[in-house]
Order: C-alpha cells, then structure tokens, then sequence
DNA sequence: TTTATGTGCAACCAATCGGTTTCGCAAATA
DNA sequence: TATTTGCGAAACCGATTGGTTGCACATAAA
C-alpha cells in the first residue's frame, strides 16, 4: 500500500518513535519499552512508517533493527518551503514598515 | 477541542484548502467550487483547521471569510528542524568526503 | 533436542474520520 | 414582507485508525 508521509506523521507515538530511533537504529522491543503500549501496537506503527519508507529494517538474526531514512523528511520540507518564502516575505514587509517608522521619528 | 497541526495537514483535502486561502481569504462556498464535496465537508474541514488556529474567519454580512495563519505552520518548520540539522550534518559529512577523495586523486 | 526469545500477522473492538443529508437561522434581495 | 442565499450544527453512515489478544514461526540458548 502507498501511504501518506503526511498521515504518517500525524500520530504523536510516530513521532516519538521518529525521534527514537534519529540517532540510532532500534528494535521493536526496545522501542516499546519507550511506551506504555504493546509490542504489537509498535509493530503496527512500524509497518506504517516503512510503508511510506520513513524507516528501513536491518535484519541480525532474528532481530529485526528499524533505522529512519531522514532524507524521506524532506518531502514535509518542501511542502513547507512553498509557505516558508511568503511567511519569510511578510517578515521582509514588517522589517520595512519598521524601518519606514522609524525614519520618520527622525 | 485542542487539535493537533500534524494531524490537520494529514489529510490531502486540507493541505488543498490551505493552499488556495494561502494568497487570499476566501468563502466556503468558493473553497468547495474547487472539490468535488459538498459545502458541509469543506465547512467541516474548516473547522478541524480553525481548531487548531491554521485559519482564522472574518464576517462580512453573511460570508465568512477564511484566511490561513501562516505563522502556525512554523510549528511543523521547527519540529524539522531538529532533522534538517541532521541531514545537514550528513550533507557536509558527505562532501568531506568527496573532497577527500577528490584530493587523493591529485 | 527442548525451551526461551524476537518478531510479524490476523482477528477483533471501540473510537474517530470524512463524507452525506437535513435542518435552522441570519443577512441580502425581490 | 416574502424569498433567496450563505452559513454552521446535528444526525447518520461506512471506512479507517490505534489499540488489544492470540497465534505461528524462525533464531538463539539451555
């Protein structure tokens, strides 16, 4: 199934779980020690993040280690960045009615 | 009902929303011209995003305009950033290398 | 070999979601 | 005044969500 980064990133325990495993790559297990949930329902949150491949799996026997693919992040980045320049240019606009404001006291 | 910025812009219809009140406030009625709901969804949306203070409404006689907070969106802008710091990092990591490389073939 | 551990998957469940239709009400218009 | 228009709110509905429990199956350890 082709699933939303969007929708992915909604839920507040996917976003604990993104932060998790940031730095390091993880197991199931040792993230739902992070929880007060169920090692089944961390699964399940696990399948998501991969299904739309925030997360990759490396197999070590039977452990399963779930890593974040950061650059996939980028894809929220520049959804943003479209709303970044025109907040971006309003702080321009202000900056110059302040400088503006500012020439006129003198 | 304190709502959650990730979760309005999980959903694809209000991502469309917020994109066509970005340049200027706009009805309801001329939002939904653009889906194919009713008016009564869109409404609905509308209210998920005022929840969250994404839009703001200004009455004029019986039309309420929409308009987007797009200050609220730096809220997202700023949970990447822990992340774009990251890859970033990655980034310079890689070109480090690649001028390594670079140099060693001198 | 037997047992314990780490995992995914399926079935089930209550709550929520995104949509619809129907309604009531205030403001604009005839 | 009577009618039309723009809107929010409520009731309803099927699909999805996030959780659970129970299971099957490898791999590791005894």
């Amino acid at each position: 199934m082709r699933r939303d980064i969007f929708q992915a990133i909604a839920d507040p325990t996917r976003r604990a779980i993104i932060a998790l495993i940031a730095l390091q790559a993880l197991t199931p297990n040792a993230i739902a020690e992070h929880f007060q949930t169920s090692r089944q329902a961390v699964s399940k949150h696990l399948r998501v993040l991969t299904e739309c491949e925030l997360v990759t799996q490396q197999q070590h026997g039977r452990e399963i280690h779930y890593s974040l693919q950061l650059e996939r992040l980028q894809e929220v980045d520049h959804w943003l960045s479209q709303y970044r320049k025109l907040w971006e240019t309003r702080f321009t606009q202000l900056d110059q009615v302040l400088s503006t404001l500012k020439n006129q006291k003198k």
